[in-house]
DNA sequence: GATGAATGAGTTTTCATTCAT
DNA sequence: TATGAATGAAAACTCATTCAT
């Protein structure tokens, strides 16, 4: 594994076991296999792994969303595959993603780290300002409605954590009537 | 104002501004408008802050949700009373909200601060699960509905913190639909 | 003695024996009898530390040298009056002395050291160019001449630091008149 | 041009720009154009390459005094040639001849460089015993008198390079006079 | 009780040096 | 022989906590 990886993987677990502020650098260092002084070879110092750690998984989830997504077919079922994606994303890196989540508010985040996020909560947000224009999802900011379906899942993924409960292969099937009935329109609301 | 209050109050608005690791606890002090080692007279050290204010806040929260609640009213009423309930908890105390949430799993929290935490996430599971035997909400563990309910107001309240907006008077209004909608079995839907 | 006094001393006697470079705060601090994070609470950092002890010493410098001096005597007189000072400081403060001239190009002075330093230089230039006005020093930029007659000086403290002696009583007596004829027109040279 | 002196030219301009202290080795090795781990292959370490440049220098400024000289003159046509070679050596080596002033007292100069020192001082003091015997220059310890005569040269060069200002072709010409009168007896004096 | 100057343990970070390639 | 990535020892600095006033 090459080393900046290891480094990032390492700070992941720590990060948030510990927080980022109760973690010193060395055990990072420790935990990737590397010497202390590595880590400043590869980064300009410990806020600058936490942001690349940040982009990192923010590009992944991003990309996992909206790779490959059909827009041709009916609202529901772009909604479904999406959260589908979001679910399997987060069941796969259960970790990455309680870190973006815990992380979205850090002052040692930089504009960069900031402007992805901003980015993919954009894009959501078109698309469902597209949805509310052909009827299938009800009136409302949409990026209001984005934060409130995202929280929900965020929610969800946070009671498995406290639980201490792997999250479960089928979270989206567990989660998405609740997430689609809250952004649907009365006669496009799931009924099973 | 009494002493600790104002030492909280300091702590509330500088955790979640420079986030926990990073607000030195004479800065705290300075804030509060008292002496470094005053804090050492009326909390048992830093951890002791954050606890305090974890716990003053949180059973605030359980408090605001609960009082006065009339439990003889048809599920949906019940739940928007508690949905606004909370809904002008967190415009009342938007940074006390936030950091609720901010620092839910913060390793300095103590097992008092959790198990008030759980308490609450537990009561209103209970409801919900006598809702779902009444046929008022539809099928699901009941603590993971709580959980993605009430994280997306959470959400929400991040999205206009994210923006740098304060939380809007008719929050409940803009998400009551959404929230009971995600709950509410087929037959029991708001319209508009 | 005053923390910050005690921790400038320190700095003077480790800063010429070891060098700004290899000298370690923690050093510093043990040699002051204080604690290292003191020496935080005093000044800015280590840079802080060289950028005080610079000001103080070369403001005492120019204190010493121009206090109390009666411009209204020839100027072999007054001359003679402020090499004497001059001397007179080397000897009563050697370290100080010799720090002075060996930080004189430390990269890590600040404007306001640059400054005072430039100060002293000017006035004494200014001296100078008046007594080339009144035929009594020869010609040249008097700016060089007062270089050229204080590096003399510097070169002879730092002959007896190279020796390990400390500096005689009598410097000035054995400096004057090579220091004057140096910068005398022939009419006022010194004959003795 | 050989590594050797790639590296010890290197290290001479960021020895004078950084200071020693806060040059890291492979910053000289990149300014020299070699790999980091290559100068360990021609001086022992970061100490062996100041004393290799002092060594160097302090010789080439000894050679450049000395070679060629015409004993048989008188004392001031000796001195003249003397003091020509010098403020050449200074005008064609700025950066060299400052170096070693600044360097002279550092505390990583081994025994060796520090031998170096004191030979030139030593045989130039005899040149001037010599001539003190001879009547031409006036009494008094010589080697003070070396070291105020070559400090007021240091003086000067310290002049210019504090301006900013490359030292002129006619350095010599401007001090000459000045460090003679320094120096001679009442009747050896120039007179312009 | 209240203070805040002082502390030193624990951070982050740098960099001379090594050694596998 | 030359390299430069990797290292870890040592540096600068921060800050939770104490205690004399």
């Amino acid at each position: 594994m090459p080393k900046d990886t290891a480094i990032l993987d390492a700070a992941l677990d720590l990060f948030e076991t510990l927080s980022y502020g109760s973690t010193p650098v060395p055990l990072v260092a420790e935990r990737a296999g590397v010497g202390a002084g590595t880590i400043y070879r590869y980064f300009p110092g410990k806020e600058g792994v936490v942001n690349a750690l940040y982009q990192r998984w923010k590009q992944a989830l991003a990309a996992a969303v909206v790779d490959g997504l059909d827009r041709s077919q009916p609202a529901a079922l772009i909604f479904e595959g999406i959260w589908r994606r979001l679910c399997g994303f987060a069941t796969a890196n259960p970790a990455a993603f309680a870190f973006l989540e815990t992380h979205h508010h850090g002052p040692y985040l930089d504009a960069g780290s900031r402007g992805i996020a901003t980015d993919l909560d954009r894009s959501m947000a078109g698309l469902l300002a597209e949805w509310q224009r052909a009827g299938s999802v009800r009136a409302g900011d949409p990026q209001l409605l984005v934060a409130q379906v995202y929280g929900g899942l965020v929610g969800v993924t946070r009671a498995y954590r406290d639980r201490g409960t792997e999250l479960p292969p089928d979270l989206a099937d567990q989660t998405i009537e609740g997430a689609w009935n809250l952004l649907a329109s009365p006669s496009n609301r799931r009924r099973s």
